[in-house]
RNA sequence: GCGCCCAUCGUCUAGUGGUCUAGGACGCCGCCCUUUCACGGCGGAAACACGGGUUCGAGUCCCGUUGGGCGUGCCA
Protein backbone atom coordinates (compact mmCIF):
# COMPACT_ATOMS: atom_id res chain seq x y z
CA UNK A 1 0.00 0.00 0.00
CA UNK A 2 1.43 3.11 -1.09
CA UNK A 3 1.84 5.57 2.06
CA UNK A 4 3.59 7.97 -0.12
CA UNK A 5 2.53 11.27 1.31
CA UNK A 6 0.53 13.83 0.14
CA UNK A 7 -0.36 14.73 -3.75
CA UNK A 8 2.91 17.00 -4.57
CA UNK A 9 1.33 16.98 -8.07
CA UNK A 10 -1.28 19.57 -9.34
CA UNK A 11 -3.34 17.50 -10.90
CA UNK A 12 -6.77 17.58 -9.90
CA UNK A 13 -8.07 14.25 -8.05
CA UNK A 14 -11.66 13.84 -6.72
CA UNK A 15 -13.73 11.45 -6.31
CA UNK A 16 -17.64 10.57 -5.80
CA UNK A 17 -18.36 8.30 -2.67
CA UNK A 18 -21.58 6.94 -2.25
CA UNK A 19 -22.72 4.26 0.34
CA UNK A 20 -24.46 1.15 -1.59
CA UNK A 21 -27.71 1.45 0.81
CA UNK A 22 -29.95 2.03 -2.22
CA UNK A 23 -30.25 3.84 -5.41
CA UNK A 24 -28.63 6.79 -6.21
CA UNK A 25 -30.27 9.59 -4.57
CA UNK A 26 -30.89 12.55 -6.57
CA UNK A 27 -28.54 14.93 -4.04
CA UNK A 28 -25.50 11.97 -4.52
CA UNK A 29 -26.16 12.46 -8.16
CA UNK A 30 -25.71 15.93 -8.22
CA UNK A 31 -22.22 15.90 -5.64
CA UNK A 32 -21.11 13.26 -8.12
CA UNK A 33 -21.52 15.96 -10.97
CA UNK A 34 -19.84 18.64 -9.25
CA UNK A 35 -16.98 16.35 -8.71
CA UNK A 36 -17.09 15.50 -12.46
CA UNK A 37 -17.36 18.95 -13.63
CA UNK A 38 -14.36 20.11 -11.32
CA UNK A 39 -12.12 17.17 -12.39
CA UNK A 40 -13.30 18.20 -16.06
CA UNK A 41 -12.66 22.12 -15.46
CA UNK A 42 -9.03 20.98 -13.84
CA UNK A 43 -8.39 18.80 -16.77
CA UNK A 44 -8.16 16.45 -13.43
CA UNK A 45 -9.68 12.97 -12.57
CA UNK A 46 -12.63 11.67 -10.52
CA UNK A 47 -12.39 8.53 -8.99
CA UNK A 48 -15.22 6.36 -7.44
CA UNK A 49 -15.27 4.97 -4.48
CA UNK A 50 -18.00 2.44 -2.74
CA UNK A 51 -18.56 3.06 0.71
CA UNK A 52 -19.75 0.02 2.17
CA UNK A 53 -17.96 -0.35 5.84
CA UNK A 54 -21.14 -1.14 7.17
CA UNK A 55 -21.51 -4.78 5.59
CA UNK A 56 -25.43 -4.80 7.11
CA UNK A 57 -26.99 -2.18 4.91
CA UNK A 58 -24.48 -2.74 2.07
CA UNK A 59 -25.90 -4.36 -1.29
CA UNK A 60 -24.50 -5.52 -4.55
CA UNK A 61 -27.82 -4.22 -6.06
CA UNK A 62 -26.99 -0.99 -4.76
CA UNK A 63 -23.89 -1.01 -5.92
CA UNK A 64 -25.30 -1.91 -9.54
CA UNK A 65 -28.03 0.60 -9.32
CA UNK A 66 -25.79 3.41 -8.27
CA UNK A 67 -23.60 2.41 -11.65
CA UNK A 68 -26.14 2.29 -13.79
CA UNK A 69 -27.91 5.98 -12.96
CA UNK A 70 -24.50 7.12 -13.47
CA UNK A 71 -23.74 5.75 -16.76
CA UNK A 72 -27.34 7.24 -17.91
CA UNK A 73 -26.24 10.56 -16.23
CA UNK A 74 -22.72 10.10 -18.19
CA UNK A 75 -20.52 10.75 -15.12
CA UNK A 76 -17.88 8.87 -15.92
CA UNK A 77 -14.77 7.88 -13.03
CA UNK A 78 -11.34 7.44 -13.78
CA UNK A 79 -9.17 4.39 -12.58
CA UNK A 80 -10.55 1.09 -10.72
CA UNK A 81 -14.03 1.48 -8.64
CA UNK A 82 -12.20 1.22 -4.65
CA UNK A 83 -14.55 -0.70 -2.61
CA UNK A 84 -13.99 0.59 0.99
CA UNK A 85 -14.85 -2.78 2.68
CA UNK A 86 -11.57 -4.55 0.82
CA UNK A 87 -9.34 -1.85 2.74
CA UNK A 88 -10.29 -2.69 6.30
CA UNK A 89 -6.44 -4.12 6.76
CA UNK A 90 -5.43 -0.85 6.18
CA UNK A 91 -7.47 1.25 7.98
CA UNK A 92 -6.94 -1.16 11.26
CA UNK A 93 -3.04 -0.46 10.28
CA UNK A 94 -3.35 3.51 10.65
CA UNK A 95 -5.90 3.20 13.42
CA UNK A 96 -2.80 0.73 14.92
CA UNK A 97 0.00 3.59 14.40
CA UNK A 98 -2.30 6.13 15.81
CA UNK A 99 -2.62 4.05 18.93
CA UNK A 100 1.18 3.34 18.96
CA UNK A 101 2.00 6.74 19.15
CA UNK A 102 -0.62 7.61 21.80
CA UNK A 103 -2.47 9.77 19.42
CA UNK A 104 -5.39 7.63 19.61
CA UNK A 105 -6.27 4.78 22.92
CA UNK A 106 -8.31 1.78 23.85
CA UNK A 107 -11.91 2.28 24.84
CA UNK A 108 -13.76 -0.46 26.91
CA UNK A 109 -16.95 1.21 27.49
CA UNK A 110 -19.77 -0.86 27.19
CA UNK A 111 -22.91 0.01 24.79
CA UNK A 112 -25.10 -0.16 27.21
CA UNK A 113 -22.19 2.06 29.48
CA UNK A 114 -22.28 4.40 26.33
CA UNK A 115 -25.93 4.87 26.07
CA UNK A 116 -26.39 5.53 30.01
CA UNK A 117 -23.79 8.10 29.53
CA UNK A 118 -25.75 9.85 26.89
CA UNK A 119 -28.93 9.96 28.82
CA UNK A 120 -27.49 11.42 32.06
CA UNK A 121 -26.03 14.18 30.45
CA UNK A 122 -28.93 14.90 28.59
CA UNK A 123 -31.19 14.64 31.94
CA UNK A 124 -28.73 17.13 33.30
CA UNK A 125 -29.17 19.47 30.28
CA UNK A 126 -25.66 18.81 29.09
CA UNK A 127 -24.44 18.25 25.44
CA UNK A 128 -24.45 13.83 24.84
CA UNK A 129 -20.96 12.98 24.51
CA UNK A 130 -18.83 10.47 25.31
CA UNK A 131 -16.74 11.88 28.30
CA UNK A 132 -13.02 10.32 27.87
CA UNK A 133 -13.33 8.20 30.39
CA UNK A 134 -11.11 5.67 28.73
CA UNK A 135 -8.80 8.42 27.77
CA UNK A 136 -5.68 8.62 30.43
CA UNK A 137 -6.83 5.07 31.87
CA UNK A 138 -4.31 2.81 31.64
CA UNK A 139 -5.81 -0.79 29.56
CA UNK A 140 -4.36 -2.83 32.48
CA UNK A 141 -7.67 -1.65 34.09
CA UNK A 142 -10.09 -3.51 31.94
CA UNK A 143 -10.80 -6.78 32.05
CA UNK A 144 -9.23 -9.37 31.02
CA UNK A 145 -10.11 -10.36 27.22
CA UNK A 146 -12.78 -6.96 27.27
CA UNK A 147 -13.44 -5.89 23.87
CA UNK A 148 -12.70 -2.72 23.09
CA UNK A 149 -13.09 0.24 20.42
CA UNK A 150 -10.25 2.66 19.22
CA UNK A 151 -10.83 6.34 20.28
CA UNK A 152 -8.99 9.46 18.63
CA UNK A 153 -7.98 12.04 21.39
CA UNK A 154 -9.14 14.95 20.46
CA UNK A 155 -7.49 18.01 21.56
CA UNK A 156 -9.15 19.35 24.43
CA UNK A 157 -8.88 22.92 24.08
CA UNK A 158 -8.94 25.45 20.88
CA UNK A 159 -10.39 25.22 17.39
CA UNK A 160 -10.54 23.39 14.84
CA UNK A 161 -9.97 25.53 11.56
CA UNK A 162 -11.52 24.00 8.57
CA UNK A 163 -11.31 25.80 5.06
CA UNK A 164 -13.93 25.32 2.91
CA UNK A 165 -14.05 26.13 -0.74
CA UNK A 166 -17.38 27.05 -0.46
CA UNK A 167 -18.22 27.80 3.24
CA UNK A 168 -15.20 30.04 3.85
CA UNK A 169 -13.58 29.68 7.17
CA UNK A 170 -15.08 27.19 9.68
CA UNK A 171 -14.22 27.17 12.93
CA UNK A 172 -15.32 24.53 15.53
CA UNK A 173 -14.48 24.41 19.25
CA UNK A 174 -12.56 21.17 20.12
CA UNK A 175 -14.10 20.80 23.56
CA UNK A 176 -17.39 20.37 21.11
CA UNK A 177 -15.93 17.46 19.43
CA UNK A 178 -15.73 14.54 21.69
CA UNK A 179 -13.02 11.43 21.29
CA UNK A 180 -14.90 9.66 18.32
CA UNK A 181 -14.53 5.82 17.60
CA UNK A 182 -12.38 5.31 14.60
CA UNK A 183 -11.97 1.43 14.97
CA UNK A 184 -14.34 -0.47 16.11
CA UNK A 185 -14.56 -3.37 18.59
CA UNK A 186 -14.77 -6.04 15.76
CA UNK A 187 -11.60 -3.92 14.62
CA UNK A 188 -13.71 -2.61 11.24
CA UNK A 189 -13.15 1.53 10.46
CA UNK A 190 -15.58 3.79 11.06
CA UNK A 191 -16.73 5.56 8.84
CA UNK A 192 -14.83 8.91 10.04
CA UNK A 193 -11.65 7.11 9.35
CA UNK A 194 -12.23 5.13 6.49
CA UNK A 195 -12.49 8.64 4.07
CA UNK A 196 -8.95 10.13 5.52
CA UNK A 197 -7.21 7.33 4.76
CA UNK A 198 -9.29 6.44 1.54
CA UNK A 199 -8.85 9.95 0.61
CA UNK A 200 -5.05 10.18 1.23
CA UNK A 201 -4.42 7.10 -0.54
CA UNK A 202 -6.24 7.72 -3.56
CA UNK A 203 -4.59 10.93 -3.91
CA UNK A 204 -8.02 13.26 -3.37
CA UNK A 205 -7.05 16.88 -3.99
CA UNK A 206 -10.70 17.67 -3.55
CA UNK A 207 -13.42 16.59 -1.34
CA UNK A 208 -16.35 18.14 -2.86
CA UNK A 209 -19.73 16.82 -0.83
CA UNK A 210 -23.15 17.56 0.69
CA UNK A 211 -22.90 20.46 3.26
CA UNK A 212 -24.35 17.40 5.59
CA UNK A 213 -20.77 16.55 6.15
CA UNK A 214 -19.13 20.42 7.18
CA UNK A 215 -18.97 19.10 11.08
CA UNK A 216 -17.50 15.74 9.84
CA UNK A 217 -14.60 17.78 7.92
CA UNK A 218 -14.10 19.38 10.91
CA UNK A 219 -13.29 15.79 12.68
CA UNK A 220 -11.79 14.25 9.60
CA UNK A 221 -9.38 17.33 10.32
CA UNK A 222 -8.48 16.35 13.62
CA UNK A 223 -7.45 12.59 11.73
CA UNK A 224 -5.34 14.19 8.94
CA UNK A 225 -3.65 16.03 11.81
CA UNK A 226 -2.75 13.26 14.21
CA UNK A 227 -1.72 11.67 10.80
CA UNK A 228 0.85 14.75 9.75
CA UNK A 229 -1.04 14.56 6.41
CA UNK A 230 -2.21 17.30 4.17
CA UNK A 231 -6.43 17.76 4.45
CA UNK A 232 -7.82 17.46 0.71
CA UNK A 233 -9.29 21.16 -0.10
CA UNK A 234 -12.81 20.52 1.67
CA UNK A 235 -15.42 21.71 -0.65
CA UNK A 236 -18.93 21.41 0.80
CA UNK A 237 -22.15 22.05 -1.30
CA UNK A 238 -25.29 22.80 0.43
CA UNK A 239 -28.39 20.42 0.17
CA UNK A 240 -31.20 19.85 -1.80
CA UNK A 241 -34.47 20.21 0.29
CA UNK A 242 -37.62 18.82 -0.78
CA UNK A 243 -40.45 21.59 -2.39
CA UNK A 244 -41.90 22.82 1.34
CA UNK A 245 -38.22 23.28 2.22
CA UNK A 246 -37.36 20.27 4.23
CA UNK A 247 -35.05 17.28 3.48
CA UNK A 248 -35.66 15.82 0.55
CA UNK A 249 -37.21 12.43 0.80
CA UNK A 250 -39.63 9.84 -0.49
CA UNK A 251 -43.14 11.33 0.53
CA UNK A 252 -41.68 14.61 -1.80
CA UNK A 253 -41.86 11.91 -4.74
CA UNK A 254 -39.37 10.80 -7.02
CA UNK A 255 -35.64 10.49 -5.00
CA UNK A 256 -34.26 8.37 -6.76
CA UNK A 257 -32.29 9.34 -10.19
CA UNK A 258 -33.44 5.81 -11.91
CA UNK A 259 -36.54 7.13 -11.05
CA UNK A 260 -36.07 10.45 -13.36
CA UNK A 261 -35.09 8.27 -16.45
CA UNK A 262 -38.43 6.34 -15.80
CA UNK A 263 -40.36 9.64 -16.09
CA UNK A 264 -38.44 10.13 -19.68
CA UNK A 265 -36.30 13.03 -18.83
CA UNK A 266 -33.12 13.30 -20.76
CA UNK A 267 -29.66 13.10 -19.14
CA UNK A 268 -28.77 16.06 -20.88
CA UNK A 269 -31.90 17.92 -18.53
CA UNK A 270 -30.50 16.08 -15.34
CA UNK A 271 -27.02 17.74 -15.80
CA UNK A 272 -28.06 21.25 -16.29
CA UNK A 273 -30.64 21.41 -14.20
CA UNK A 274 -28.68 19.75 -11.17
CA UNK A 275 -26.10 22.12 -12.19
CA UNK A 276 -27.89 25.33 -11.95
CA UNK A 277 -29.41 23.86 -8.68
CA UNK A 278 -27.05 25.65 -6.06
CA UNK A 279 -24.77 26.73 -8.99
CA UNK A 280 -24.52 29.63 -11.21
CA UNK A 281 -22.73 31.34 -14.50
CA UNK A 282 -24.41 34.61 -14.18
CA UNK A 283 -28.19 34.65 -15.36
CA UNK A 284 -27.17 31.80 -18.00
CA UNK A 285 -30.02 28.71 -17.50
CA UNK A 286 -29.45 26.68 -20.16
CA UNK A 287 -26.35 25.44 -21.22
CA UNK A 288 -24.62 22.30 -22.79
CA UNK A 289 -22.54 20.22 -20.66
CA UNK A 290 -19.66 21.55 -22.40
CA UNK A 291 -20.16 25.02 -21.20
CA UNK A 292 -20.55 23.68 -17.53
CA UNK A 293 -17.26 22.26 -17.52
CA UNK A 294 -15.43 25.73 -19.48
CA UNK A 295 -17.87 27.70 -16.50
CA UNK A 296 -17.74 25.91 -13.22
CA UNK A 297 -15.76 26.89 -10.29
CA UNK A 298 -16.82 26.71 -6.50
CA UNK A 299 -17.14 31.01 -6.81
CA UNK A 300 -20.27 30.49 -8.54
CA UNK A 301 -21.60 28.12 -5.39
CA UNK A 302 -24.38 29.42 -3.59
CA UNK A 303 -24.23 28.74 -0.10
CA UNK A 304 -27.97 28.14 1.24
CA UNK A 305 -30.09 24.86 0.17
CA UNK A 306 -31.91 24.86 -3.15
CA UNK A 307 -35.66 23.33 -3.33
CA UNK A 308 -35.81 20.41 -6.04
CA UNK A 309 -38.81 21.90 -8.24
CA UNK A 310 -40.12 19.57 -10.47
CA UNK A 311 -41.94 21.68 -12.76
CA UNK A 312 -38.98 23.63 -13.85
CA UNK A 313 -37.06 20.43 -14.53
CA UNK A 314 -39.68 19.34 -16.81
CA UNK A 315 -39.85 22.73 -18.72
CA UNK A 316 -35.84 22.13 -19.47
CA UNK A 317 -36.36 18.86 -20.93
CA UNK A 318 -39.09 20.19 -22.92
CA UNK A 319 -36.74 22.58 -24.09
CA UNK A 320 -33.86 19.51 -24.60
CA UNK A 321 -36.85 17.52 -26.35
CA UNK A 322 -36.99 19.55 -28.96
CA UNK A 323 -33.45 21.06 -29.62
CA UNK A 324 -31.31 18.21 -29.35
CA UNK A 325 -30.20 16.98 -33.13
CA UNK A 326 -32.49 14.16 -34.22
CA UNK A 327 -29.62 11.26 -34.02
CA UNK A 328 -28.69 12.15 -30.40
CA UNK A 329 -32.47 12.42 -29.43
CA UNK A 330 -33.20 8.81 -30.77
CA UNK A 331 -30.29 7.51 -29.83
CA UNK A 332 -31.56 8.69 -25.76
CA UNK A 333 -34.65 7.67 -26.84
CA UNK A 334 -33.80 4.34 -27.33
CA UNK A 335 -31.39 4.22 -23.89
CA UNK A 336 -34.46 5.27 -21.74
CA UNK A 337 -37.11 3.58 -23.64
CA UNK A 338 -37.08 0.29 -21.68
CA UNK A 339 -37.02 2.27 -18.51
CA UNK A 340 -40.38 4.02 -19.63
CA UNK A 341 -43.48 2.76 -18.27
CA UNK A 342 -45.26 3.01 -21.12
CA UNK A 343 -42.77 1.51 -23.84
CA UNK A 344 -44.98 -0.93 -24.80
CA UNK A 345 -47.04 1.68 -26.91
CA UNK A 346 -43.85 1.57 -29.93
CA UNK A 347 -43.57 -1.66 -31.73
CA UNK A 348 -40.62 -3.28 -30.97
CA UNK A 349 -38.11 -3.59 -32.87
CA UNK A 350 -39.02 -0.73 -34.37
CA UNK A 351 -38.70 -1.08 -38.71
CA UNK A 352 -40.33 -0.71 -42.25
CA UNK A 353 -43.03 1.08 -42.54
CA UNK A 354 -43.70 1.72 -38.55
CA UNK A 355 -39.92 3.04 -38.33
CA UNK A 356 -40.34 5.20 -41.10
CA UNK A 357 -43.78 6.35 -39.72
CA UNK A 358 -42.07 7.09 -36.17
CA UNK A 359 -39.31 8.87 -37.52
CA UNK A 360 -41.55 11.52 -39.74
CA UNK A 361 -43.79 12.34 -36.89
CA UNK A 362 -41.05 13.07 -34.79
CA UNK A 363 -39.99 15.90 -35.14
CA UNK A 364 -43.16 17.48 -34.56
CA UNK A 365 -44.27 15.16 -31.65
CA UNK A 366 -41.04 15.97 -30.09
CA UNK A 367 -42.05 19.73 -30.12
CA UNK A 368 -45.21 18.73 -27.94
CA UNK A 369 -44.29 16.18 -25.63
CA UNK A 370 -42.21 17.47 -22.41
CA UNK A 371 -40.95 14.16 -21.73
CA UNK A 372 -40.20 10.91 -23.29
CA UNK A 373 -43.12 9.45 -21.68
CA UNK A 374 -45.25 11.89 -23.51
CA UNK A 375 -43.97 11.57 -26.46
CA UNK A 376 -43.82 7.86 -26.51
CA UNK A 377 -47.98 8.26 -25.74
CA UNK A 378 -48.42 10.55 -28.36
CA UNK A 379 -46.80 8.49 -31.16
CA UNK A 380 -49.64 5.71 -30.09
CA UNK A 381 -51.86 6.89 -33.35
CA UNK A 382 -49.39 6.04 -35.11
CA UNK A 383 -49.53 2.29 -34.66
CA UNK A 384 -53.32 2.50 -33.87
CA UNK A 385 -55.19 -0.53 -35.81
CA UNK A 386 -58.32 0.47 -37.83
CA UNK A 387 -61.00 1.07 -36.51
CA UNK A 388 -59.56 3.89 -34.63
CA UNK A 389 -60.47 3.80 -30.78
CA UNK A 390 -61.42 7.34 -30.17
CA UNK A 391 -61.44 10.08 -26.93
CA UNK A 392 -65.17 11.47 -26.64
CA UNK A 393 -64.29 14.69 -27.60
CA UNK A 394 -62.96 13.85 -30.74
CA UNK A 395 -65.64 11.73 -31.37
CA UNK A 396 -67.86 14.57 -30.98
CA UNK A 397 -66.17 16.44 -33.64
CA UNK A 398 -67.59 14.03 -35.88
CA UNK A 399 -70.94 15.76 -36.81
CA UNK A 400 -72.51 14.62 -39.84
CA UNK A 401 -72.02 17.94 -41.70
CA UNK A 402 -68.38 17.44 -40.94
CA UNK A 403 -68.78 13.42 -42.41
CA UNK A 404 -69.92 15.06 -45.37
CA UNK A 405 -66.76 17.14 -45.67
CA UNK A 406 -64.39 14.43 -45.23
CA UNK A 407 -65.80 12.26 -47.49
CA UNK A 408 -65.41 15.19 -50.57
CA UNK A 409 -62.18 15.62 -49.17
CA UNK A 410 -61.44 11.74 -49.33
CA UNK A 411 -62.16 11.60 -52.97
CA UNK A 412 -60.14 14.20 -53.91
CA UNK A 413 -56.94 13.54 -51.61
CA UNK A 414 -58.05 9.98 -53.37
CA UNK A 415 -57.25 11.61 -57.11
CA UNK A 416 -54.05 12.98 -56.08
CA UNK A 417 -51.16 11.70 -56.98
CA UNK A 418 -48.56 13.54 -55.06
CA UNK A 419 -48.80 12.83 -51.69
CA UNK A 420 -46.74 15.75 -49.64
CA UNK A 421 -47.79 18.29 -47.39
CA UNK A 422 -47.25 21.22 -50.14
CA UNK A 423 -50.29 19.20 -52.43
CA UNK A 424 -52.35 17.96 -49.21
CA UNK A 425 -52.28 21.70 -48.05
CA UNK A 426 -53.87 23.21 -51.51
CA UNK A 427 -56.16 20.62 -51.85
CA UNK A 428 -57.36 21.08 -48.68
CA UNK A 429 -57.78 24.83 -48.55
CA UNK A 430 -59.10 25.29 -51.82
CA UNK A 431 -61.99 23.37 -50.90
CA UNK A 432 -62.94 25.15 -47.76
CA UNK A 433 -62.53 28.21 -49.93
CA UNK A 434 -64.61 26.99 -52.07
CA UNK A 435 -66.98 25.22 -49.75
CA UNK A 436 -66.89 28.60 -47.65
CA UNK A 437 -66.48 26.77 -44.14
CA UNK A 438 -63.35 27.64 -42.13
CA UNK A 439 -60.07 25.46 -42.21
CA UNK A 440 -60.67 24.34 -38.85
CA UNK A 441 -64.18 23.19 -39.52
CA UNK A 442 -62.15 21.01 -42.10
CA UNK A 443 -58.48 20.10 -40.20
CA UNK A 444 -60.39 19.47 -36.64
CA UNK A 445 -62.49 16.64 -37.72
CA UNK A 446 -59.92 15.15 -40.30
CA UNK A 447 -57.67 15.38 -37.17
CA UNK A 448 -60.13 13.22 -34.74
CA UNK A 449 -60.34 10.81 -38.10
CA UNK A 450 -56.78 10.07 -38.39
CA UNK A 451 -55.36 10.16 -34.44
CA UNK A 452 -58.65 9.58 -32.48
CA UNK A 453 -57.74 12.71 -30.44
CA UNK A 454 -58.34 16.25 -30.85
CA UNK A 455 -54.50 17.41 -30.85
CA UNK A 456 -51.93 16.16 -32.49
CA UNK A 457 -48.67 17.59 -34.99
CA UNK A 458 -49.75 19.64 -37.65
CA UNK A 459 -52.69 17.82 -39.85
CA UNK A 460 -50.03 17.49 -43.05
CA UNK A 461 -47.41 16.21 -41.19
CA UNK A 462 -50.02 13.99 -39.70
CA UNK A 463 -51.04 12.88 -42.96
CA UNK A 464 -47.17 12.29 -44.56
CA UNK A 465 -46.27 10.42 -41.64
CA UNK A 466 -49.30 7.92 -42.12
CA UNK A 467 -49.32 7.63 -45.76
CA UNK A 468 -51.86 7.50 -48.52
CA UNK A 469 -52.96 4.41 -47.43
CA UNK A 470 -53.34 4.66 -44.07
CA UNK A 471 -54.68 8.11 -44.26
CA UNK A 472 -57.24 7.28 -46.88
CA UNK A 473 -58.66 4.31 -44.47
CA UNK A 474 -59.04 6.01 -41.65
CA UNK A 475 -60.67 8.84 -43.07
CA UNK A 476 -62.98 6.38 -44.83
CA UNK A 477 -63.84 4.90 -41.54
CA UNK A 478 -64.88 8.17 -40.14
CA UNK A 479 -67.11 8.84 -43.34
CA UNK A 480 -68.65 5.59 -43.46
CA UNK A 481 -69.65 5.40 -39.31
CA UNK A 482 -71.02 7.30 -37.15
CA UNK A 483 -68.68 8.86 -34.65
CA UNK A 484 -70.80 7.61 -31.64
CA UNK A 485 -70.34 3.90 -31.85
CA UNK A 486 -66.38 4.22 -31.40
CA UNK A 487 -66.86 6.51 -28.18
CA UNK A 488 -68.36 3.57 -26.80
CA UNK A 489 -66.13 1.42 -27.62
C1' G B 1 -29.96 21.27 24.74
C1' C B 2 -25.07 22.23 22.48
C1' G B 3 -22.13 23.17 17.95
C1' C B 4 -21.94 24.50 12.86
C1' C B 5 -24.18 26.43 8.36
C1' C B 6 -27.80 29.28 5.73
C1' A B 7 -31.51 33.58 4.65
C1' U B 8 -33.25 38.33 -2.71
C1' C B 9 -40.10 37.26 -6.31
C1' G B 10 -44.10 30.85 -4.93
C1' U B 11 -39.32 28.21 -6.86
C1' C B 12 -34.08 28.38 -9.07
C1' U B 13 -31.08 32.50 -9.11
C1' A B 14 -28.12 37.48 -10.85
C1' G B 15 -26.27 40.99 -7.60
C1' U B 16 -19.07 41.14 -4.55
C1' G B 17 -20.99 49.56 -1.07
C1' G B 18 -23.28 54.12 -5.39
C1' U B 19 -25.25 52.46 -12.42
C1' C B 20 -31.05 48.40 -7.82
C1' U B 21 -37.56 52.93 -8.50
C1' A B 22 -33.38 44.97 -7.69
C1' G B 23 -32.24 41.72 -13.49
C1' G B 24 -33.12 36.66 -15.71
C1' A B 25 -35.55 31.74 -15.70
C1' C B 26 -39.66 28.29 -14.22
C1' G B 27 -44.58 28.72 -12.69
C1' C B 28 -49.00 32.05 -12.85
C1' C B 29 -52.28 35.86 -15.53
C1' G B 30 -53.48 38.65 -20.14
C1' C B 31 -52.75 39.58 -25.41
C1' C B 32 -50.78 38.12 -30.34
C1' C B 33 -49.64 34.11 -33.83
C1' U B 34 -52.61 29.75 -35.26
C1' U B 35 -56.35 23.95 -38.41
C1' U B 36 -55.70 21.48 -32.64
C1' C B 37 -52.05 21.15 -29.07
C1' A B 38 -47.49 22.90 -28.49
C1' C B 39 -43.65 26.35 -30.05
C1' G B 40 -42.74 31.48 -30.60
C1' G B 41 -43.62 36.89 -29.62
C1' C B 42 -45.40 40.86 -26.39
C1' G B 43 -47.10 42.58 -21.64
C1' G B 44 -48.38 41.92 -16.25
C1' A B 45 -48.57 40.57 -10.92
C1' A B 46 -44.57 38.84 -7.72
C1' A B 47 -38.70 39.39 -3.47
C1' C B 48 -33.87 42.08 -0.64
C1' A B 49 -37.04 37.94 6.84
C1' C B 50 -36.85 41.62 11.11
C1' G B 51 -34.11 45.07 14.32
C1' G B 52 -29.82 47.66 15.39
C1' G B 53 -25.15 49.50 13.83
C1' U B 54 -20.73 51.03 10.24
C1' U B 55 -20.77 54.54 6.02
C1' C B 56 -21.84 60.56 2.62
C1' G B 57 -24.38 56.08 0.77
C1' A B 58 -26.22 48.92 2.43
C1' G B 59 -29.66 43.78 -1.04
C1' U B 60 -24.27 44.13 -0.69
C1' C B 61 -20.07 44.99 5.65
C1' C B 62 -20.80 44.03 11.35
C1' C B 63 -23.98 42.50 15.60
C1' G B 64 -28.49 40.63 17.37
C1' U B 65 -33.46 38.43 16.68
C1' U B 66 -36.45 35.19 14.04
C1' G B 67 -36.89 31.25 10.70
C1' G B 68 -34.79 26.97 8.22
C1' G B 69 -31.05 23.12 7.61
C1' C B 70 -27.11 19.92 9.21
C1' G B 71 -24.38 17.53 13.02
C1' U B 72 -24.23 15.68 17.86
C1' G B 73 -24.10 6.77 16.55
C1' C B 74 -19.14 0.98 17.68
C1' C B 75 -24.55 4.74 10.28
C1' A B 76 -22.40 6.80 6.19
Amino acid sequence: MSQSGHASSSRVVTRFAPSPTGFLHIGGARTALFNWLYAKSQGGEMRLRIEDTDRERSTREAVDAILDSMKWLGLTWDGPTVYQSERADRHAEVANQLLAEGKAYKCFATPEELTAMREEAKAAGKPPRYDGRWRDRDPSEAPEGAPFAVRIKTPMEGVTVVEDAVQGTVKMPNKDIDDFIILRSDGTPTYMLAVVVDDHDMGVTHAIRGDDHLTNAARQSIIYDALGWDRPIFAHIPLIHGPDGAKLSKRHGAVGAEAYRADGFLPETMRNYLARLGWAHGDDEIFSTEQAIEWFGFDGMGKSAARFDVKKLTALNAHYMRSMDQDAFVSALETSLPHLPNHEALPTPLEGAKKVAFESALPGLRERARTLVELVDSAKFLFATRPLAMEEKAASLLTDEARAHLAKLHALYSETTGWDAEVLETITKTYAEENEVKLGAIAQPLRAALTGSKTSPGIYDVLIALGRRESLARIGDAVKSPPHWVGNG
